[in-house]
DNA sequence: GCTTTTGTTGGACGGTGTACAGTCTGCCGG
DNA sequence: CCGGCAGACTGTACACCGTCCAACAAAAGC
């Protein structure tokens, strides 16, 4: 680093998750490391942790910083708004395939998260749908939306279509076993995921939770 | 390790595979490494590789593993029969919950997750669902799933309820913002999560699904 | 019996997150 | 204007991680 210790490189919190931000859309999450942070920084790794208490942190903070991205839309009935919200969140997830297992494993409560949840509330609510029922449809149009969308994302080891199929052969292997339509089902899994399960799931969701 | 370069120490796969699920069970995933098990099993790391040929590949065998214990219910209605089938696959995934993501991530296509797909498109079958609605019925149904045990489970970095709203603060300090609402809603979240939103989803879901 | 394959070892390489102890800077109270 | 102090930053270091390589002995095949 061309700096003495004691002086000083003016970082600011934000400027961490913007760097560690700018490295995942580059080069993927397994790219974002501290190191790699601090280096893009022209810091020493150590200096983030006077920003940051923790790496799990610091991706807690990227994870929220994505979802400014997610717009809600101000006109229309309350179902065209929620699936317009879920759309656009769906569409955000997907341009960042690496963090969306994460929205399932570690639920996300930062401020956009937040800004998402209300104005998802005040359209159930304009739905007829209020209270506790709405928090938990809320919930199960969130499992759905973010679910749906980490099962659309291929693996990054093997992004050929064929990729899944012999994956399904070599655990069979490993198994000790094999069956016979092992193939055909992973193929079939391959073939018809994505924006059609979406759509289809939300449909039912959304019938269900608006029904009398 | 006690043995001589060149000596056997009989390994097979399904050794492997049984020592790193137990390491799983006990210490939880992130002990879950090459050289945890080759020491549990009193063998170098490399060993390891004459095996498995990834860490990767280790990680798919145990998912598929553990879906062993996911009974298939042999009699009863369609509709009580995809109920079984996903209500015991909740309780198995709740049993490992470090796996869960895992499963949204790198869709499973081992010799167990192809049994559960072939019971589970029976089960349709007799309720009339058939073809390509089928498959991706039963997509949807496996995301739900997934998707909600995924949600229920707590962080294991603070397993205390009020941490949620701690790590919903947190992050908003991050973006340098905060929100009045943020502690609330995160309250609410963190209360109603769990098996009612499973079995709401589950039942709009599968009326969606078999509505004419 | 000899040869080939294969399971295993020691050692090493290049990474990782983060703790510790210093050093200098910018700011605040007097 | 000055002294002190919080804290941003550095170098160094620890304890891990996944995986490759070369050597070697045991097992398997002929």
């Amino acid at each position: 680093m061309g700096r003495l210790p004691g002086e000083r490189a003016g970082l600011r919190r934000e400027d961490v998750v913007a760097a560690a931000l700018a490295i995942l859309r580059r080069d993927g999450l397994d790219a974002v490391s501290m190191r790699r942070v601090a280096t893009d920084l022209g810091v020493a790794p150590n200096a983030l942790y006077s920003h940051v208490p923790d790496k799990s942190a610091l991706i807690d903070a990227l994870m929220d910083a994505v979802l400014v991205d997610i717009a809600v839309p101000a006109r229309g009935g309350w179902r065209a708004r929620v699936e317009g919200i879920l759309t656009n969140t769906r569409r955000v997830l997907l341009a960042h395939p690496d963090l969306v297992p994460l929205f399932l494993a570690r639920q996300s409560v930062g401020t956009n998260a937040m800004r998402l949840s209300e104005a998802m509330l005040a359209a159930l609510h304009d739905g007829g749908v209020r209270g506790e029922p709405a928090v938990r449809a809320m919930q199960v149009l969130l499992i759905h939306t973010i679910g749906a969308t980490a099962f659309e994302i291929p693996r990054r080891d093997d992004p050929d279509p064929a990729g899944r199929a012999r994956r399904g052969r070599q655990a069979a292997e490993v198994l000790g076993e094999t069956h016979p339509r092992t193939h055909a089902v992973a193929e079939h899994l391959s073939r018809y995921a994505g924006e059609k399960a979406f759509r289809t799931g939300l449909g039912w969701l959304l019938d269900g939770m608006s029904a009398p």
